[in-house]
DNA sequence: TCATTTTCAAACCGATTGGTTTGAAAAGCG
DNA sequence: CGCTTTTCAAACCAATCGGTTTGAAAATGA
């Protein structure tokens, strides 16, 4: 049936999401994407229609394939603090590294794109529910396996954690030092820990 | 002494800010600035040298002429609980609205310009520092009042008020439902008052 | 009135933008 | 082999990018 494509679809997609992420939707050129992915500029658009096309795609391996790997152990059965300290710590420890800058691609496309894009939009939200339904899960087995007091209020404490953590991207794209990024995760874990029943 | 200029320089830089505060740095034109600021092109970059010089001094009138009027009550002689509820719940309730999609705009230009761009960076920084700085004032007013119990950790406190906030930027400028926010502003503080004497 | 200074619209600059077309080589299958 | 499909480089597109130049009108102080 003809010549088969020499490129992966997703491994192209992934370069492209990294370029995204790293830069931006505006900053990054077409002639970026192509160098960047190591592919013709036409296949490029056979593939994915358009720039725009390619972003929402980039957005969605991010979404499927990277979120998943720093969020996903908040669902898992066990999931408890333990789970919320690693995920929340990991982040914090990031801050102020080199390397970090490129933040979390969610985060950057909600304050470029979000308020012009609904397509983006829809992502973000997707992403803020999830975001904070994991930290809802763990809060729930928390309390059911006695980890935590059961007078915890699992609503208020998943938006405040979801809340954080965006605050902690935007620490981490801007390459400030870590320390604000780090005392409010210590102390805000702190806190969680006081409505552990041992100490209550 | 010649022609004098038709334009008052703070009107326009007023204007520049509103457009690059909206759309940001990247999808802001040359074209944009010179229909929104309603001043000839090249009196634009007789005043303000290129689009990028342009951009800074949109930040530096942003700091010195916004960011006091929503975060200056925070550095009142008498600041404390109330002044911080006020600060926060101004925000917490912005979430969701229309009209709000601007977000804030060095949070902004954190996630879109800071890694890459020094002077971006500085800017964002000294930021953080005055919206960081502005809770510890307030909490150490609180404090010393005996609002707060002398226990409560301002370090930690200002630090993770600071990073709430930036959290509720990006909710905000997303333009998701605001209850996330609200959730997260409202829980954090009544914890932040059980530091209150009375209910100690 | 005269020299000076600035504004303003418009034309203009080369470079780059996102996106398309072309045409030939390559690689699969029958 | 022939047929089909795809890749690839390159040329090409109009439009826009950030930025400069031009030249004449307008408004000041001397």
């Amino acid at each position: 049936m003809g010549r088969p494509k020499s490129y992966d679809r997703e491994e192209i997609l992934e370069r492209a999401m990294l370029l995204f992420w790293r830069k931006g939707y505006e900053a990054t050129s077409t002639a970026d994407l192509e160098a960047g992915m190591g592919v013709n500029r036409c296949s490029l658009y056979a593939e994915f229609d358009s720039k725009h096309g390619l972003y929402q795609a980039a957005l969605d391996r991010y979404l499927t394939c990277v979120v998943p790997g720093f969020l996903g152990e908040l669902y898992a059965p066990d999931a408890g603090p333990d789970a919320i300290a690693a995920v929340l710590g990991r982040f914090a420890d990031a801050a102020g590294e080199p390397g970090t800058e490129r933040g979390c691609m969610i985060c950057n496309a909600a304050t470029e794109s979000s308020p012009d894009d609904p397509e983006t939009r829809s992502r973000v939200e997707r992403y803020v529910v999830f975001l904070r339904g994991g930290f809802e899960r763990a809060l729930v087995n928390a309390v059911a396996s006695g980890a935590l007091r059961s007078d915890v209020d699992v609503d208020a404490w998943s938006a405040r954690l979801a809340t954080t953590l965006l605050g902690v991207f935007v620490l981490i794209r801007s390459q400030l030092d870590g320390s604000v990024a780090r005392q409010a995760v210590h102390s805000t874990l702190t806190e969680l820990l006081r409505g552990a029943p041992s100490r209550a």
